[in-house]
DNA sequence: TTCAAATTATTTGATGTCAAAGTAAATGGC
DNA sequence: GCCATTTACTTTGACATCAAATAATTTGAA
Protein backbone atom coordinates (compact mmCIF):
# COMPACT_ATOMS: atom_id res chain seq x y z
CA UNK A 1 0.00 0.00 0.00
CA UNK A 2 0.91 3.53 -0.75
CA UNK A 3 3.60 4.34 2.25
CA UNK A 4 2.23 7.69 2.67
CA UNK A 5 -1.59 6.64 2.80
CA UNK A 6 -0.47 4.22 5.50
CA UNK A 7 1.39 6.60 7.61
CA UNK A 8 -1.94 8.80 7.77
CA UNK A 9 -4.39 6.30 7.95
CA UNK A 10 -2.39 4.76 11.26
CA UNK A 11 -2.31 8.53 12.41
CA UNK A 12 -5.97 9.00 12.02
CA UNK A 13 -7.19 5.37 13.80
CA UNK A 14 -4.73 6.25 17.03
CA UNK A 15 -6.13 9.45 17.65
CA UNK A 16 -9.69 7.76 17.38
CA UNK A 17 -8.87 4.84 19.59
CA UNK A 18 -6.85 7.26 21.99
CA UNK A 19 -7.77 10.38 21.93
CA UNK A 20 -5.55 11.25 25.14
CA UNK A 21 -2.37 10.64 23.50
CA UNK A 22 -0.59 13.33 21.05
CA UNK A 23 0.61 11.33 18.04
CA UNK A 24 2.03 14.44 16.15
CA UNK A 25 6.05 14.10 16.95
CA UNK A 26 4.85 10.39 16.37
CA UNK A 27 3.99 10.72 12.57
CA UNK A 28 7.44 12.72 11.91
CA UNK A 29 8.96 9.84 13.19
CA UNK A 30 7.09 7.22 11.16
CA UNK A 31 7.93 9.09 7.95
CA UNK A 32 11.53 9.77 8.47
CA UNK A 33 11.62 5.97 9.49
CA UNK A 34 9.38 4.79 5.94
CA UNK A 35 12.11 7.66 3.79
CA UNK A 36 15.19 6.77 5.08
CA UNK A 37 14.44 2.90 4.55
CA UNK A 38 13.04 3.46 1.56
CA UNK A 39 16.28 6.08 0.33
CA UNK A 40 18.77 2.94 1.79
CA UNK A 41 16.77 0.20 -0.44
CA UNK A 42 17.18 2.37 -3.20
CA UNK A 43 20.66 3.35 -2.52
CA UNK A 44 21.53 -0.66 -2.11
CA UNK A 45 19.67 -1.08 -5.59
CA UNK A 46 22.18 0.95 -7.18
CA UNK A 47 25.51 -0.88 -6.40
CA UNK A 48 23.81 -4.39 -5.72
CA UNK A 49 25.84 -4.81 -9.12
CA UNK A 50 29.13 -4.40 -8.62
CA UNK A 51 28.37 -6.67 -5.84
CA UNK A 52 28.46 -4.70 -2.33
CA UNK A 53 25.62 -3.87 0.03
CA UNK A 54 25.50 -0.80 1.94
CA UNK A 55 27.12 -1.68 4.71
CA UNK A 56 30.36 -3.40 2.90
CA UNK A 57 30.31 0.29 0.49
CA UNK A 58 30.25 1.87 4.11
CA UNK A 59 33.55 0.53 4.78
CA UNK A 60 35.53 0.87 0.91
CA UNK A 61 34.05 4.81 1.14
CA UNK A 62 35.49 5.10 5.09
CA UNK A 63 38.66 4.11 3.53
CA UNK A 64 38.59 5.94 0.41
CA UNK A 65 37.71 9.44 1.88
CA UNK A 66 40.69 9.09 3.83
CA UNK A 67 42.88 9.89 1.14
CA UNK A 68 46.55 9.67 0.57
CA UNK A 69 46.73 5.55 1.42
CA UNK A 70 43.63 4.43 2.05
CA UNK A 71 44.83 2.68 5.16
CA UNK A 72 42.68 2.55 8.65
CA UNK A 73 42.82 -0.03 11.14
CA UNK A 74 39.51 -1.93 11.92
CA UNK A 75 38.88 0.28 15.26
CA UNK A 76 38.94 3.30 13.14
CA UNK A 77 36.75 1.91 10.47
CA UNK A 78 33.98 0.58 12.65
CA UNK A 79 33.90 3.91 14.78
CA UNK A 80 33.07 6.26 11.51
CA UNK A 81 31.33 3.33 10.09
CA UNK A 82 29.04 3.16 13.36
CA UNK A 83 28.91 -0.28 13.29
CA UNK A 84 29.47 -3.32 15.75
CA UNK A 85 33.22 -4.91 16.22
CA UNK A 86 31.74 -8.38 14.70
CA UNK A 87 29.49 -6.61 12.49
CA UNK A 88 32.87 -5.21 11.04
CA UNK A 89 35.20 -8.47 11.04
CA UNK A 90 32.02 -10.10 8.65
CA UNK A 91 32.71 -7.11 6.36
CA UNK A 92 36.51 -7.46 5.88
CA UNK A 93 35.83 -11.00 5.60
CA UNK A 94 33.68 -10.32 2.55
CA UNK A 95 35.32 -7.23 1.51
CA UNK A 96 38.91 -9.53 1.50
CA UNK A 97 37.60 -12.29 0.05
CA UNK A 98 36.55 -10.20 -3.31
CA UNK A 99 39.95 -8.46 -3.48
CA UNK A 100 38.56 -4.79 -2.68
CA UNK A 101 40.87 -4.85 0.74
CA UNK A 102 43.79 -6.97 2.29
CA UNK A 103 44.32 -6.72 6.30
CA UNK A 104 48.06 -6.40 6.95
CA UNK A 105 50.17 -6.70 9.90
CA UNK A 106 50.54 -3.75 12.29
CA UNK A 107 54.38 -3.47 12.77
CA UNK A 108 53.35 -1.28 15.83
CA UNK A 109 50.64 -3.37 17.38
CA UNK A 110 50.37 -6.82 17.29
CA UNK A 111 46.88 -7.36 19.00
CA UNK A 112 45.71 -4.92 15.56
CA UNK A 113 45.95 -5.00 11.75
CA UNK A 114 45.97 -2.54 8.91
CA UNK A 115 43.20 -2.31 6.14
CA UNK A 116 44.15 -1.07 2.99
CA UNK A 117 42.34 -0.52 -0.07
CA UNK A 118 43.29 -2.15 -3.38
CA UNK A 119 43.26 -0.43 -6.68
CA UNK A 120 40.33 -2.43 -7.38
CA UNK A 121 38.57 -1.58 -4.17
CA UNK A 122 39.53 2.08 -5.03
CA UNK A 123 37.49 1.68 -8.45
CA UNK A 124 34.42 0.28 -6.91
CA UNK A 125 34.14 2.56 -4.44
CA UNK A 126 34.22 5.81 -6.74
CA UNK A 127 31.70 4.06 -9.16
CA UNK A 128 29.60 3.60 -5.90
CA UNK A 129 30.25 7.30 -4.73
CA UNK A 130 28.62 8.69 -7.98
CA UNK A 131 26.11 6.67 -8.65
CA UNK A 132 24.76 7.16 -5.23
CA UNK A 133 25.50 10.83 -4.87
CA UNK A 134 23.62 11.15 -8.00
CA UNK A 135 20.32 8.91 -6.81
CA UNK A 136 20.11 11.15 -4.30
CA UNK A 137 20.44 14.35 -6.36
CA UNK A 138 17.81 12.92 -8.05
CA UNK A 139 15.72 12.03 -5.71
CA UNK A 140 15.60 15.76 -4.43
CA UNK A 141 15.61 17.20 -7.94
CA UNK A 142 12.04 18.49 -7.68
CA UNK A 143 13.17 20.36 -4.22
CA UNK A 144 14.19 24.11 -4.82
CA UNK A 145 17.89 25.07 -3.56
CA UNK A 146 16.04 26.98 -0.96
CA UNK A 147 14.03 23.96 0.20
CA UNK A 148 17.22 21.85 0.35
CA UNK A 149 18.60 23.97 2.24
CA UNK A 150 16.13 24.37 4.74
CA UNK A 151 15.35 20.64 4.75
CA UNK A 152 19.14 20.47 5.62
CA UNK A 153 18.78 22.81 8.82
CA UNK A 154 16.02 21.32 10.51
CA UNK A 155 17.89 17.84 10.21
CA UNK A 156 20.66 19.56 11.50
CA UNK A 157 18.61 20.74 14.26
CA UNK A 158 16.95 17.25 15.26
CA UNK A 159 20.68 15.78 15.02
CA UNK A 160 21.70 18.09 17.68
CA UNK A 161 19.26 17.40 19.60
CA UNK A 162 19.70 13.57 19.35
CA UNK A 163 23.41 13.93 20.13
CA UNK A 164 22.28 15.63 23.32
CA UNK A 165 20.10 12.64 24.27
CA UNK A 166 23.12 9.90 24.02
CA UNK A 167 25.23 11.95 25.74
CA UNK A 168 22.31 12.80 28.69
CA UNK A 169 19.67 10.06 28.44
CA UNK B 1 31.47 9.55 17.80
CA UNK B 2 29.14 12.69 17.37
CA UNK B 3 26.73 11.37 14.77
CA UNK B 4 26.66 14.90 13.55
CA UNK B 5 30.21 15.44 13.53
CA UNK B 6 30.83 12.66 12.04
CA UNK B 7 28.41 12.91 8.75
CA UNK B 8 29.87 16.41 8.35
CA UNK B 9 33.37 15.35 8.39
CA UNK B 10 32.39 12.36 5.83
CA UNK B 11 30.53 15.02 3.35
CA UNK B 12 33.71 17.69 3.58
CA UNK B 13 36.05 14.58 3.24
CA UNK B 14 34.36 13.46 0.11
CA UNK B 15 33.98 17.09 -1.68
CA UNK B 16 37.53 17.28 -0.84
CA UNK B 17 38.26 13.79 -2.84
CA UNK B 18 35.41 13.93 -5.24
CA UNK B 19 34.91 17.92 -6.07
CA UNK B 20 33.47 16.79 -9.54
CA UNK B 21 30.09 15.12 -7.31
CA UNK B 22 27.21 17.10 -5.27
CA UNK B 23 26.89 15.64 -1.89
CA UNK B 24 24.28 17.75 -0.99
CA UNK B 25 21.08 15.35 -1.22
CA UNK B 26 23.15 12.58 -0.44
CA UNK B 27 23.79 14.61 3.00
CA UNK B 28 20.46 14.60 3.40
CA UNK B 29 19.54 11.00 3.05
CA UNK B 30 22.10 10.29 5.67
CA UNK B 31 21.16 12.64 7.85
CA UNK B 32 17.62 10.61 7.22
CA UNK B 33 19.33 7.57 8.09
CA UNK B 34 20.80 8.31 11.21
CA UNK B 35 17.68 10.57 12.65
CA UNK B 36 15.55 7.69 11.77
CA UNK B 37 18.01 5.01 13.11
CA UNK B 38 17.98 6.70 16.26
CA UNK B 39 14.42 7.60 17.11
CA UNK B 40 13.63 3.82 16.32
CA UNK B 41 16.64 2.62 18.80
CA UNK B 42 15.44 4.81 20.88
CA UNK B 43 11.75 3.86 20.83
CA UNK B 44 12.61 -0.10 21.25
CA UNK B 45 14.53 0.35 24.51
CA UNK B 46 11.42 2.07 25.46
CA UNK B 47 9.09 -0.77 25.35
CA UNK B 48 12.47 -3.53 25.65
CA UNK B 49 11.26 -3.98 29.71
CA UNK B 50 7.41 -4.85 27.97
CA UNK B 51 8.93 -8.09 26.31
CA UNK B 52 8.15 -7.01 22.76
CA UNK B 53 10.06 -5.27 20.56
CA UNK B 54 9.76 -2.52 17.73
CA UNK B 55 7.66 -5.32 14.94
CA UNK B 56 6.29 -7.28 17.28
CA UNK B 57 4.54 -3.99 18.74
CA UNK B 58 3.64 -3.28 15.08
CA UNK B 59 1.48 -5.92 14.87
CA UNK B 60 -0.20 -5.60 18.24
CA UNK B 61 -0.74 -1.46 17.42
CA UNK B 62 -2.10 -2.65 14.02
CA UNK B 63 -4.58 -5.18 15.89
CA UNK B 64 -5.58 -2.39 18.43
CA UNK B 65 -6.09 0.27 16.14
CA UNK B 66 -8.66 -1.94 14.28
CA UNK B 67 -10.92 -0.93 16.39
CA UNK B 68 -14.06 -3.01 18.07
CA UNK B 69 -13.24 -6.86 18.21
CA UNK B 70 -9.19 -6.40 17.69
CA UNK B 71 -9.15 -9.15 14.97
CA UNK B 72 -7.24 -9.20 11.20
CA UNK B 73 -5.94 -11.64 9.33
CA UNK B 74 -2.11 -12.46 8.58
CA UNK B 75 -2.19 -10.96 5.01
CA UNK B 76 -3.76 -7.58 6.41
CA UNK B 77 -1.77 -7.01 9.16
CA UNK B 78 1.01 -7.94 7.28
CA UNK B 79 0.13 -5.29 4.56
CA UNK B 80 0.03 -2.85 6.88
CA UNK B 81 2.97 -3.08 9.16
CA UNK B 82 5.48 -3.67 5.40
CA UNK B 83 7.15 -7.02 6.50
CA UNK B 84 7.09 -9.74 4.80
CA UNK B 85 4.88 -12.73 5.04
CA UNK B 86 8.07 -14.85 6.34
CA UNK B 87 8.81 -11.85 9.14
CA UNK B 88 4.98 -11.67 10.22
CA UNK B 89 4.86 -15.45 11.18
CA UNK B 90 7.64 -15.03 13.34
CA UNK B 91 6.34 -12.48 14.65
CA UNK B 92 2.61 -14.04 15.39
CA UNK B 93 4.30 -17.13 17.42
CA UNK B 94 6.59 -14.73 19.43
CA UNK B 95 3.43 -13.16 20.26
CA UNK B 96 0.93 -16.38 20.30
CA UNK B 97 3.62 -17.86 22.87
CA UNK B 98 3.97 -14.53 25.24
CA UNK B 99 0.07 -14.62 25.29
CA UNK B 100 -0.20 -11.27 23.13
CA UNK B 101 -2.43 -12.95 20.78
CA UNK B 102 -4.16 -15.77 19.84
CA UNK B 103 -4.61 -17.12 16.14
CA UNK B 104 -8.08 -18.63 15.29
CA UNK B 105 -9.56 -20.85 12.12
CA UNK B 106 -11.12 -18.49 9.78
CA UNK B 107 -14.82 -19.92 9.37
CA UNK B 108 -14.76 -18.36 5.96
CA UNK B 109 -11.82 -19.63 4.88
CA UNK B 110 -9.74 -22.04 5.80
CA UNK B 111 -6.45 -20.97 3.91
CA UNK B 112 -6.83 -18.24 6.16
CA UNK B 113 -6.72 -17.57 9.99
CA UNK B 114 -7.80 -14.73 12.14
CA UNK B 115 -5.51 -13.22 14.39
CA UNK B 116 -7.01 -11.62 17.62
CA UNK B 117 -5.58 -9.54 20.07
CA UNK B 118 -5.67 -10.63 24.23
CA UNK B 119 -7.27 -8.41 26.79
CA UNK B 120 -2.99 -8.89 27.92
CA UNK B 121 -2.31 -7.98 24.40
CA UNK B 122 -4.47 -5.05 24.49
CA UNK B 123 -2.56 -4.42 27.28
CA UNK B 124 0.48 -3.92 26.12
CA UNK B 125 -0.20 -2.59 23.11
CA UNK B 126 -1.51 0.67 25.37
CA UNK B 127 0.85 0.86 27.67
CA UNK B 128 3.77 0.53 24.19
CA UNK B 129 1.60 3.22 22.57
CA UNK B 130 1.83 5.76 25.15
CA UNK B 131 5.55 5.38 25.90
CA UNK B 132 6.41 5.46 22.19
CA UNK B 133 4.00 8.48 21.71
CA UNK B 134 5.50 10.68 24.28
CA UNK B 135 8.77 9.83 23.82
CA UNK B 136 8.48 11.08 20.71
CA UNK B 137 6.77 14.21 21.67
CA UNK B 138 9.39 14.82 24.23
CA UNK B 139 12.13 14.36 21.52
CA UNK B 140 10.32 17.48 19.45
CA UNK B 141 9.79 19.41 22.46
CA UNK B 142 12.39 22.07 21.59
CA UNK B 143 10.46 22.94 18.01
CA UNK B 144 7.66 25.37 17.89
CA UNK B 145 4.13 24.04 16.91
CA UNK B 146 5.10 25.91 13.55
CA UNK B 147 8.56 24.11 12.94
CA UNK B 148 6.70 20.62 13.22
CA UNK B 149 4.12 21.55 11.49
CA UNK B 150 6.55 22.96 8.33
CA UNK B 151 8.48 19.54 9.15
CA UNK B 152 5.56 17.51 8.55
CA UNK B 153 5.41 19.06 5.60
CA UNK B 154 8.59 18.64 4.15
CA UNK B 155 8.47 15.18 5.10
CA UNK B 156 5.06 14.69 3.80
CA UNK B 157 6.52 15.89 -0.10
CA UNK B 158 9.30 13.93 0.21
CA UNK B 159 7.43 10.50 1.07
CA UNK B 160 4.70 11.63 -2.16
CA UNK B 161 7.73 11.87 -4.15
CA UNK B 162 8.85 8.61 -3.06
CA UNK B 163 5.90 6.93 -3.60
CA UNK B 164 6.01 8.15 -7.39
CA UNK B 165 9.59 7.12 -7.19
CA UNK B 166 8.25 2.99 -5.94
CA UNK B 167 5.48 2.83 -8.21
CA UNK B 168 7.74 4.25 -11.50
CA UNK B 169 10.79 3.15 -11.08
C1' DT C 1 60.06 -6.13 37.06
C1' DT C 2 55.68 -8.06 37.23
C1' DC C 3 51.12 -8.74 36.73
C1' DA C 4 46.42 -6.84 36.58
C1' DA C 5 43.70 -4.00 33.59
C1' DA C 6 42.71 -2.19 29.18
C1' DT C 7 42.65 -2.66 24.23
C1' DT C 8 42.03 -5.02 19.69
C1' DA C 9 40.14 -8.17 16.78
C1' DT C 10 37.66 -12.40 16.20
C1' DT C 11 34.44 -16.09 17.29
C1' DT C 12 30.12 -17.66 18.94
C1' DG C 13 25.27 -17.65 19.62
C1' DA C 14 20.99 -15.43 19.07
C1' DT C 15 17.81 -12.44 16.61
C1' DG C 16 15.25 -10.53 12.84
C1' DT C 17 14.71 -10.21 8.22
C1' DC C 18 13.75 -11.65 3.36
C1' DA C 19 13.23 -14.63 -0.85
C1' DA C 20 11.78 -18.73 -2.45
C1' DA C 21 9.75 -23.14 -1.90
C1' DG C 22 6.03 -25.74 0.14
C1' DT C 23 1.24 -26.75 1.56
C1' DA C 24 -3.43 -26.02 1.46
C1' DA C 25 -7.71 -24.16 -0.17
C1' DA C 26 -10.67 -21.16 -2.94
C1' DT C 27 -11.80 -19.34 -7.53
C1' DG C 28 -13.13 -19.10 -12.25
C1' DG C 29 -12.86 -20.05 -17.28
C1' DC C 30 -14.14 -23.68 -20.15
C1' DG D 1 -18.20 -30.04 -12.96
C1' DC D 2 -13.20 -29.98 -13.79
C1' DC D 3 -8.75 -28.41 -13.35
C1' DA D 4 -5.44 -24.71 -13.82
C1' DT D 5 -4.66 -20.49 -11.52
C1' DT D 6 -4.65 -17.61 -7.72
C1' DT D 7 -4.55 -16.69 -2.91
C1' DA D 8 -2.96 -17.44 1.97
C1' DC D 9 -0.01 -18.76 5.28
C1' DT D 10 4.09 -21.37 6.86
C1' DT D 11 8.57 -23.39 6.42
C1' DT D 12 13.21 -23.37 4.93
C1' DG D 13 17.61 -21.46 3.92
C1' DA D 14 20.56 -17.65 3.68
C1' DC D 15 22.25 -13.35 5.38
C1' DA D 16 23.49 -9.25 8.22
C1' DT D 17 23.69 -7.65 12.50
C1' DC D 18 24.65 -7.30 17.49
C1' DA D 19 26.02 -8.64 22.30
C1' DA D 20 28.84 -11.38 24.83
C1' DA D 21 32.67 -14.36 25.32
C1' DT D 22 37.38 -15.30 23.84
C1' DA D 23 42.29 -14.82 22.64
C1' DA D 24 46.23 -12.15 22.02
C1' DT D 25 48.78 -8.17 23.12
C1' DT D 26 49.98 -3.79 25.19
C1' DT D 27 50.01 -0.64 28.97
C1' DG D 28 50.73 1.03 33.40
C1' DA D 29 50.85 0.91 38.38
C1' DA D 30 52.93 -1.14 42.38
Amino acid sequence: MDPQQLISETLETWVKERPDLNFEAMGVGLKLDVIATTTMGQASDKIADLGINLGEFDVLATLRRNGKNGVLTPTEIASAAMVSPSGLTHRLTQLEKMGHIIRQNDPNDRRSSLVRLTPQGRKIADQAIERISQHATQSLSSFSEDEVEALNAVLDKVLAMISQTITAP
